[in-house]
DNA sequence: ACAAATATTTAGTTTTGTCTAAAAATTAAT
DNA sequence: ATTAATTTTTAGACAAAACTAAATATTTGT
């Protein structure tokens, strides 16, 4: 597998968004960056390999060897991304462009051992799932807070409301993107919410709430 | 600069010895296991680029902004042993080609966030320097244990004698490959050593100590 | 159902890095 | 100091991955 092959398998894996879609020829190239043409040479040759199903005109899909290394690429993207935000403190928003340079180091030990060294983490700094060495992964919703039942936890994701204001509100409480927020308690009465963040509890209006996306893992 | 570009410089600099000598297209061929012919190739490239100087038939040698490339990948390829090796827990032999990937990603703060992370190292696994951000780093010798000055320390790197006993002896002494070794004392009567190694003093006969070899940063 | 619009593929180039085979320069040997 | 051996370069080809422009399918609108 080259670095290009790998980064196609990986965009139709993301387009077919973990099902596996069929997705055009187009929407792989806008995703890539590059031409329909290029996309259609590159499609033919991974057909070639077992890796993508292929019919002209019709679009691609990813054969179970392709889903497996998807996986397998997907898995070592996110588990850098744990490393690179618990280990050399990088922030939420600067871990893509580096994660994407080393998930293509090829190294079974070594992703064995990041994974051991992280404690085995089950979901990377924005929410996402990690696969298993396996392939095997429990699948990501996106929530609005106050659509979370209580007891369940998510890593906050982004704002639906996205005024000076509110990211004051945020900031004042202590709200972070990329912060694991866990839903303690319910008030019936006026909707508003106990949460669990970074080991304290607050509580806040159920406005708030319909405000804040989290991402949860079922 | 190209993966293969970063290889060309790096196989440049390290057949120099860290001095800059300048040293043969069939050379460099051989180092990077390639055909000469692809060599004048590139080393036209490269010198296009500002980073050899190139004069045909005569060989080539690395510019100033050539030897800056090089130490930069060298450091990034050393901090990553480290980080293998303490973080990871792989042995002394197993860290080379998995460096050799990772000494490819690029981003400035990843390198200076891994630096701190392990400590602003000065050596990596085999002993050999790791060069600073600015490209300084302290030369590296290779030294028989008994050649060794009372106070210095260094690496343990290879043996003379790889006799079965004379490795059984160093089995049971705990001495490994990759160990950190401090020369305490000497005895002026026998030319034995006291040697501190993995925080306890051992006492070893000058026989021993001439056949152990380690490297060295003055 | 047919023409127009859109999506996709084909054909022919380009660039990068490699190769082989042949030519030229350098070094070594008598 | 010539010839022989070795090293290095040149010339021409090839594979991978991209592109442009043209041709062909498919879908859509009326």
């Amino acid at each position: 597998m080259t670095l290009s092959e790998e980064d196609y398998i990986k965009a139709i894996y993301h387009l077919g968004k973990g099902e596996n879609k069929t997705v055009s020829t187009n929407a792989v190239a806008e995703q890539m960056e590059t031409k329909p043409s290029s996309v259609t040479d590159m499609v033919k040759k991974l057909s070639d390999k077992g890796l993508v199903n292929y019919r002209p005109y019709k679009g691609v899909s990813l054969t179970e060897y392709g889903q497996k290394t998807a996986l397998s690429i997907v898995r070592k993207h996110r588990l850098w991304e744990v490393f690179l935000v618990e280990k050399l403190d990088f922030s939420w928003d600067e871990v893509h462009e580096v994660a994407e340079q080393l998930e293509h180091i090829r190294s079974e030990k070594l992703i064995d051992s990041l994974d051991r060294h992280l404690g085995f983490p089950q979901v990377d700094p924005h929410g996402d799932p990690i696969p298993s060495k396996k392939g095997e992964f429990k699948k990501a919703v996106k929530k609005l807070l106050n659509e979370v039942p209580i007891g369940s936890s998510g890593i906050c994701v982004g704002v639906k409301d996205s005024s000076p204001p509110f990211l004051k509100f945020l900031d004042k409480n202590k709200i972070a993107l990329g912060d694991s927020i866990t839903v303690m308690d319910k008030e019936e009465f006026d909707g508003s919410l106990h949460i669990r963040i970074k080991e304290t509890n607050i509580h806040i209006s159920n406005l708030i709430a319909t405000n804040l996306y989290l991402k949860i893992t079922e």
